[in-house]
DNA sequence: ATCCTATCCTGTAGGC
DNA sequence: TGCCTACAGGATAGGA
């Protein structure tokens, strides 16, 4: 599950390993993505140079010479992966092959096909229906309280569904949900207009912690994820409570519980994240802290 | 407007 | 060992 710190680190590599290069070559599988490119032979991409790598949310945005840019979407299962020679190992759902001038490549693979690959001008970014409901991104402008207790307003929906709607703070998914909520002491089944100005900035303090460290290693590798050079995240070891339901919560020894809200898990701790917030919050005034701790291998 | 559900997709894990 | 089913969750369309 590619996440903004995920889609982040991608991006950072991308930009120091293709940043100016110019496109030879786009080869295409014929097994579609979600939102083909119908475009792409009226619009070709080889001949342009990369201008510019973006990043909103969780979308990928690649500015090409010529006023074209590619909208990129990681999905569940999505990678760019990068090769600096043309030996190249056999590698099954390879959909996007770009080839540039100095004989690197640049492939992407995306085994569940929910990402996406597809080009616009860049004069229409804005308008395209993907990218113009975003709220800002949390790197560019980060979510302060007042601005999150304000967005929340009248809310019925959960926390937890509030954190991960891309119109809000675009960016956070199913993971970091978890964690930010966590690490917040908020209770991930309360009502999003419910929540105290307090709170807000507490979620607001751990999205910024969060998602910072999480870019500082990598990223997560849950499953599927990994860097342009085919590498691990390192962030799964410092999860608190993403799939970690009945161990023991690493604050308090409590079992981590898990809920299921909108068909996705919420990990969370009932003790240090109640239900009713009442007075007995925790007792440390620094929203982060935390110090790395020892977990097994990954899955 | 808000909120919720179903849909897409395939590798993996667990049960038997 | 191997078959079968359930599960994982990004965005989005459509209905209540």
């Amino acid at each position: 599950m590619p996440e903004l710190p995920e889609v982040e680190t991608v991006r950072r590599m991308l930009e120091e390993n293709v940043l100016g290069r110019t496109i030879r070559r786009v080869g295409r599988s014929r097994h579609r993505l979600r939102a083909p490119a119908p475009a792409a032979r009226a619009m070709p991409l080889h001949g342009r140079m990369i201008e510019a790598l973006r990043r909103h949310g969780k979308f990928l945005l690649i500015d090409l010479s010529g006023g074209l840019s590619v909208i990129s979407h990681l999905g569940m299962s999505g990678r760019w992966l990068f090769y600096a020679s043309d030996t190249i190992p056999p590698l099954a759902h390879v959909h996007v092959r770009i080839a540039f001038e100095n004989g690197t490549c640049l492939w992407y693979q995306d085994p569940r096909r929910f990402g996406t690959f597809r080009s616009v001008p860049t004069a229409e970014l804005a308008r395209d229906p993907s990218l113009r409901n975003l709220g800002p991104d949390p790197l560019d402008r980060p979510p302060t309280g007042a601005w999150l207790v304000e967005q929340a307003h009248a809310l019925r929906l959960s926390a937890k569904s509030f954190l991960l709607d891309q119109r809000r703070v675009p960016g956070i998914g199913n993971i970091y949900a978890s964690e930010i909520l966590h690490r917040a002491g908020v209770h991930p089944g309360r009502p999003a207009g419910t929540l105290r100005l307090v709170e807000w900035e507490r979620i607001a303090a751990e999205t910024r912690a969060v998602l910072g460290e999480a870019i500082e290693m990598m990223g997560t590798t849950f499953s599927t994820y990994r860097t342009l050079w085919n590498e691990p995240g390192a962030y799964g070891a410092q999860l608190l409570v993403y799939d970690r339901a009945g161990e023991p919560c690493l604050r308090c020894a409590s079992p981590v519980r898990r809920i299921v809200q909108g068909q996705r898990s919420t990990f969370y701790c009932s003790t240090c994240q109640p239900r009713r917030p009442g007075r007995a919050r925790r007792s440390e005034g620094r929203s982060s802290g935390h110090s790395a701790r020892e977990r097994g291998p990954f899955r």
